[in-house]
DNA sequence: AGTAACTCGTACACCAGTGTTCAGGAAAGG
DNA sequence: CCTTTCCTGAACACTGGTGTACGAGTTACT
């Protein structure tokens, strides 16, 4: 039911002041709880320029407001993504692949933090997923050319993924790593983790 | 400043059933916080027996009680890794060394957790600090003798041991990965990372 | 047995954040 | 220009946790 309601009356389109602050609120939040993933619903709203009512006229609740940064992030990096060319040789499209994550990854660990804080663990996972399937095939397909491992469940493999990324964005943030360098370790590490081992080594 | 006081008056022993008590709270807050990183001093207290205000009594704060068992659990670790063999072939070494230090992770990531939000981050690297040497050396150790490569910091690879140590408690905890497979899947995705790169692959 | 050490329950002050109510005022949009 | 939608600040109730104060009861040690 996306635009008209089963009642009679078609419920007109917002104003266009409040579709304005929606989005100010949804910047101020991205940007707020990325920084501090712990951000109090008052500070958004003063971030957003907005009184902290106004805000709770658009979202009813702190979790509400949370879920949808969330997904619009998720949503933006899918996009990102999808302008990534996964074809071609496996290990040079993960190469592609993991270069475009790492910027996601290292610009909005936090919000994934306050996503984890503040809503259902599965909801989360079911956010990620489309992201998900995507290094899934990519791996499949590396893994039929004979380009990947496959003495090791692909549910390893992609853990292995996520995990490393976010290990380095985390490094970054401590600045244990130069945010300029990740990706290159990341690639590096994740390639010959997913090489097929040579015959004769023990498991 | 252990047991004798600078004042004049040595400090008469703790009575037993003081000691008995300190102990059963750090144990039930082990337990509680391995279980929900966020219980309340007042639900540890209830299953350590004791009252709400005993509790306070031993410890002035969530904050230092959260740090006690986070020391105690760390300084156990540490014994159990002590009585690892980290000799032979530094491949096989760090298989072991997965091993033992898998089952740790495994057991107290919550407790990890907890200290995370209660702690200042440079007190957890501190206290985590001996078991990050162990794992230095053997690498360093590894590098010296040709068996890991030596073309990524070895910072980073200290981070990707951990990183997929704590991303298969993860996974175990969903039930994404069998608990005794764990311990496999993390020693040849290290070992296959760690190989030096065969020559003439790209970087 | 006596004393100091320890425990316990109730009760309270406190804090920070969340979510709600109200009534008036501004501005979009027709 | 007039209606409807929306914004706003102040004030308040509520929640859940932390930490404190008191006074009486219990228990260990000597």
């Amino acid at each position: 039911m996306p635009s008209s309601d089963a009642r009679g009356t078609a419920p007109r389109a917002r104003r266009a002041d409040a579709r304005r602050n929606v989005a100010a609120i949804l910047d101020a939040a991205t940007d707020c709880l990325a920084r501090d993933p712990e951000t109090s619903v008052a500070g958004i709203a003063a971030a957003a320029g907005v009184g902290r009512i106004t805000l709770y006229g658009h979202f009813k609740t702190r979790a509400e407001l949370v879920d949808a940064v969330l997904a619009r992030t998720v949503q933006r990096a899918d996009v990102i993504l999808d302008a990534t060319d996964t074809g071609g040789d496996p290990r040079d499209a993960l190469a592609r692949l993991v270069a475009s994550s790492w910027q996601i990854v290292h610009q909005f660990r936090n919000i994934l933090l306050a996503a984890q804080r503040e809503l259902p663990a599965e909801r989360i996972r079911g956010v990620h997923d489309p992201i998900l399937r995507r290094v899934q095939s990519l791996i499949g397909r590396g893994q039929r050319a004979g380009a990947f491992r496959r003495d090791l469940p692909r549910q390893w493999l992609i853990t292995t993924a996520f995990s490393l990324m976010h290990a380095a964005a985390e490094d970054a943030a401590v600045g244990r790593v130069k945010a300029d360098d990740a990706a290159r370790l990341i690639t590096a590490t994740l390639l010959a983790a997913y090489t097929p081992p040579a015959e004769g080594r023990k498991a």
